[in-house]
DNA sequence: TAAATTCCTGACTAAATTAGTCAGGAATTA
DNA sequence: TAATTCCTGACTAATTTAGTCAGGAATTTA
């Protein structure tokens, strides 16, 4: 368990696109924009997050990026897991010299507390923080504001 | 909020003290030796613990860190904040241009999420996980094992 | 008092991670 | 066919993490 501005990254931009499930795909364009985030950036980031399977890329013009399952099939932990590499607890327990081979004492106690705070994290899932009251109103107004979506979706 | 190894160390350290709080002050040679951290970068890591009240050293022969309070007076939330950063939300909020000058949606939300977050860290405090059954059994046998204290307790 | 121990500080360096840039290709829509 | 958007990989810059070094200050023990 890690946590880091790439975490957030990731979990913002998965908000976002879950924010905008029933209008369409979100491009990494509009995420880019919106969040300031450089698009390169946002490439490389959703690259791990399409491999772990959380997020579908569809080409072309009218696509974008969408969730590959329903929302609350996604845990903030899912997300943080897919972008931040986790980091290793072996530092001692890989010498082995602390407790005869066994980890040391304090590392299984850190381990605990990762454990619960990852079991926290698992339970939270995308749709808790998006299916709000309220949200859906002030998502209209941000997107009129924006210009996110007009410019194509008046078209169709 | 932030979880990095920095913030790991911390934590581990902090335990190494609890858990041998009636014992003495430890050394930060000892945790370096036992939690394979340089000696240098346990010292900078203290530095901050110690300007923020969770820790005091002790200096001379016998010296070493104690915890400034009780164990169950200090949080998770606490000593990771103390070493780590928090990470700034303020790269959309600052520009203000996505909303009208408030905050992009999606970063309210991942400002909800983390202070969930860190309620989670305040609630777990240091004892918990410090004081358990079987606990000060093991590092009892861990301290005769790493020679720990005995050459500065015998003589005593 | 002298010597050993340990905290304490600051400046510097090395390694790793984060973030961004660039160039180009592949799939899809219109 | 042209525009759009994902997708990939290689490269660079900035930041953070981790470690090194040199020295000083407080305390204990002999």
């Amino acid at each position: 368990m890690k946590l880091s501005t790439k975490g957030r990254y990731a979990v913002t931009a998965m908000m976002d696109i879950a924010l905008h499930e029933k209008v369409g795909p979100v491009t990494l364009a509009d995420i880019s924009q919106c969040q300031g985030i450089s698009l390169s950036y946002l490439e490389q980031l959703f690259s791990k997050l399409r491999r772990s399977g959380l997020v579908k890329g569809v080409r072309g013009p009218g696509g974008g990026y969408r969730l590959a399952k329903p929302a609350q099939d996604i845990s903030m932990a899912d997300i943080i897991d897919s972008v931040d590499e986790t980091l290793d607890l072996t530092k001692c327990g890989g010498k082995g010299n602390c407790n005869n081979g066994e980890k040391c004492l304090t590392h299984k106690l850190w381990h605990d507390l990762t454990q619960d705070l990852h079991k926290f994290l698992s339970d939270i899932k995308l749709d808790q923080y998006v299916n709000r009251p309220q949200i859906s109103d002030l998502v209209k107004k941000q997107d009129v504001q924006y210009g996110r979506f007009l410019s194509r979706r008046s078209a169709a």
